[in-house]
RNA sequence: GGGGAGAUACCAAAGUGGCCAACUGGGGCAGACUGUAAAUCUGCUGUCGAAUGACUUCGUAGGUUCGAAUCCUGCUCUCCCCA
């Protein structure tokens, strides 16, 4: 039996959760969150992680299964998703992959290059050295490690070129060896579904989803967070602007307003990061029904 | 009724004779991004144009000047103070 992986993205609050129910349920499967700030589990209000009822209506994994002092990262990802939908295929043909991280989406369909591991002590070697001597000390590293990608390289983002020197030093091979971009194979069909409205309307959504948020107690839970909020996981939109209204440096007022801009700058980062992605389908988060038959006509043809 | 201050692009706010299509901030738009990605980084934001550039702007109508957002006059509006 053929397997197939139907992926529901979209931009922030744009209603990917309850659309993704409603299919799973139609399907009667399972749902794997590809959402990187749902993964914690210290967080639930700002992340808009699914409602007990919802998650008990359909089985969802990914869901808080890790602590925001966990390290994590996209490749990680990818070995956890892979080791998971094996598991569920043998139950299920059709599993429902949900979630607005583009990169993790990316890495669970096999775009992302192997690239072996990089030991801690070389990435932080680099990152002092960031700090200390400033990102033109990097761009000279770069240049003389691994010159074929510092011509391509944003040379203004530091995390770019870190990432390149940490792979090269490490590895002994320079970063631009292990871009292939050719993607990997998969034992499963991929269905890409996009959720999208009017600029108008998302952003309306947005800020009232934040308005929600607030009054479900996300200040609260922000504050939980202060003694750990030098983990990354908690540079995150609706955490970050609270912590500077708790260091005195903005209003309330002003931190909520942030997080509505912030969450409207994330959600065209989104959309920015999918616009080149030519495989996937549109839709209104409305149109169930046409996505379900989009869906259904997709699989049935796969299989003739 | 008397006195004072001001009207600048989506908003706020600089500019006070040529270096001004106009600083800066906000907001917005667009983009990049193969390992902490809700992160990180970049460009644009009067109109037309890929661009050299052209054209129209600084409440409004005139005027002075080689040249005005900047000076002068009338008008309109806003705000503040005193009555």
């Amino acid at each position: 039996m053929k397997k197939y992986l139907v992926i529901i993205l979209g931009p922030t609050g744009i209603g990917k959760t309850d659309l993704s129910v409603d299919i799973a349920l139609r399907f009667k499967t399972e749902i794997i969150s590809c959402d990187s700030r749902q993964f914690y589990r210290e967080l639930s209000v700002g992340t808009a992680v699914p409602s007990p009822f919802l998650l008990n209506k359909v089985r969802h994994h990914f869901i808080q299964h890790l602590s925001v002092t966990d390290y994590y990262s996209a490749s990680l990802y990818e070995r956890d998703f892979l080791n998971l939908s094996g598991q569920l295929f043998r139950k299920h043909d059709t599993l429902i992959l949900t979630g607005g991280s583009g990169l993790y989406i990316d890495a669970a369909c096999g775009r992302l290059d192997d690239i072996p591991d990089v030991d801690p002590e070389v990435r932080n070697k680099y990152l002092r050295k960031y700090s200390e001597e400033g990102l033109e000390s990097l761009r000279a590293d770069l240049r003389y490690i691994d010159p074929d990608y510092y011509r391509i390289a944003d040379l203004r983002n530091h995390k770019r070129i870190i990432r390149a020197l940490e792979i090269s030093e490490s590895t002994g091979k320079p970063y631009s060896f292990y871009l292939h971009n050719k993607g990997k194979e998969r034992n499963f069909s991929i269905i890409k579904t996009g959720l999208r409205m009017d600029r108008d309307e998302l952003y309306h959504r947005i800020n009232d989803r934040v308005d929600s948020m607030v009054s479900a107690g996300l200040e609260k839970e922000a504050r939980k967070m202060i003694p750990l909020r030098y983990n990354n996981a908690l540079n995150t939109v609706g955490y970050k602007e609270f912590f500077s209204y708790f260091d005195g440096d903005i209003s309330r007022e002003k931190a909520i307003e942030l997080i509505k801009r912030n969450s409207r700058r994330y959600a065209k980062r989104q959309m920015t990061w999918w616009a080149r992605n030519k495989d996937i389908k549109w839709f209104h988060p409305e149109e169930k029904e046409n996505i379900i038959s989009y869906v259904e006509k997709m699989t049935e043809n796969c299989e003739l």
